[in-house]
DNA sequence: CTTATCTCGTATATTCCCGTACGAGATAGG
DNA sequence: CCTATCTCGTACGGGAATATACGAGATAAG
């Protein structure tokens, strides 16, 4: 992104910044989201939309490109050594409503965008947390009986619904944390016994 | 003025069966689904369907009856006495699929039908899963760290989310039943000790 | 200041889907 | 066999959303 666009004035990047956010907002919330509706939210007119946004894949695309960068710069900068179980609540901590909102996201993006072109966008966001299992299950705290994709994905959904019942005012935010860290704990942990069956 | 008697033809009667059968099967997956896809997988012309059902929302709410029928006949079918866990295990084995697409419809539904109508018809359904919960928290296997309804919409998130991954062909039928069974009860156990923090 | 760029309104074309109207042909059921 | 019922095609109108065309005015940048 650095350097040579031959002409871009200041305005136009503060425009499009504001568009990027409003399309995260909406769109994380209703798929279906109208453009008139993300460039009201946005500030400005539709015409000025469409001035950067040629078509509605690529809003859509730009807003979930935004979205996986900031993603990106949480995991990254979250500390994931040591116990795989801490790593785990810190990583759920910071980021979990962050997580969330690209997964509903992703859900938008679902049936405009390519596949091929999503998996390829999403690609290093899962594989950090799938890694993150794998340490785990190497210093035995986590599960090794179901699949590492499967775990990722269960967590993956509740988050996302934790998300949902957070905005449906069903879930308080000071409770939000705790409520996830403990679900998702119960389901990665390393049964301690045989407690059943 | 032809106040005639509705006297329904066999005919009919089949019709108006593989266009519900249609729509909870395409409903499910996508909640935007036409009307004409819906009539066409059906094997029926769309004037057809729109004899039998004169609105979309008119043809949700069937589909939707009709899933959440077919839930609370095989909820009532199964033995949900004794230990909660192995009621629990009973339930998922038997109707996994069910439920999942019951909540797929249900929130298809969402924004389509009055919300008042869909709690009406939503009603039993949620409730007895509730219920079972709260009598394994009696019973002690259950956690009591985490709210009630929070517990049950994770277990619809995570059959939601098995229904998904099943479809997309990366869980194999035979292994859905162990891995929903385990990932939920997981979610469930009351904690066997003081495993961590 | 000058110019290229950006903003943004109006108008219009297009596409998609819903729902209605009309009517001809097929079929169940007495 | 006769009739009411059902099937289903074509066609039309309404509405919503996407996207394009034209152009006038505002503004950042050199």
């Amino acid at each position: 992104m650095t350097s040579t666009r031959p002409r871009r004035r200041a305005d136009a990047e503060r425009s499009i910044a504001r568009i990027t956010a409003a399309a995260r907002d909406l769109l994380s919330r209703d798929p279906d989201a109208t453009i008139d509706a993300i460039a009201e939210a946005a500030g400005v007119g539709r015409m000025t939309l469409y001035g950067h946004f040629k078509t509605r894949a690529d809003l859509v695309e730009a807003a979930l490109v935004a979205v996986l960068e900031a993603g990106e710069a949480t995991l990254s900068a979250v500390d994931l050594s040591g116990d795989a179980r801490d790593a785990l609540s810190r990583l759920l901590a910071s980021s979990w409503e962050l997580v969330a909102e690209s997964a509903a996201l992703l859900a938008s993006a679902q049936g405009v965008l390519p596949a091929g072109r999503i998996r390829e966008l999403h690609g290093g966001a899962g594989d950090r947390v799938a890694e993150l299992v794998r340490r785990g299950r190497d210093q035995g705290v986590f599960r090794t009986d179901l699949p590492v994709d499967w775990l990722v994905n269960v967590v993956q959904y509740v988050l996302h619904g934790a998300a949902e019942e957070h905005r449906g005012g069903r879930i308080a935010t000071a409770d939000a944390a705790r409520i996830v860290d403990a679900t998702v704990q119960s389901v990665l942990a390393a049964p301690s016994h045989n407690p059943h069956t």
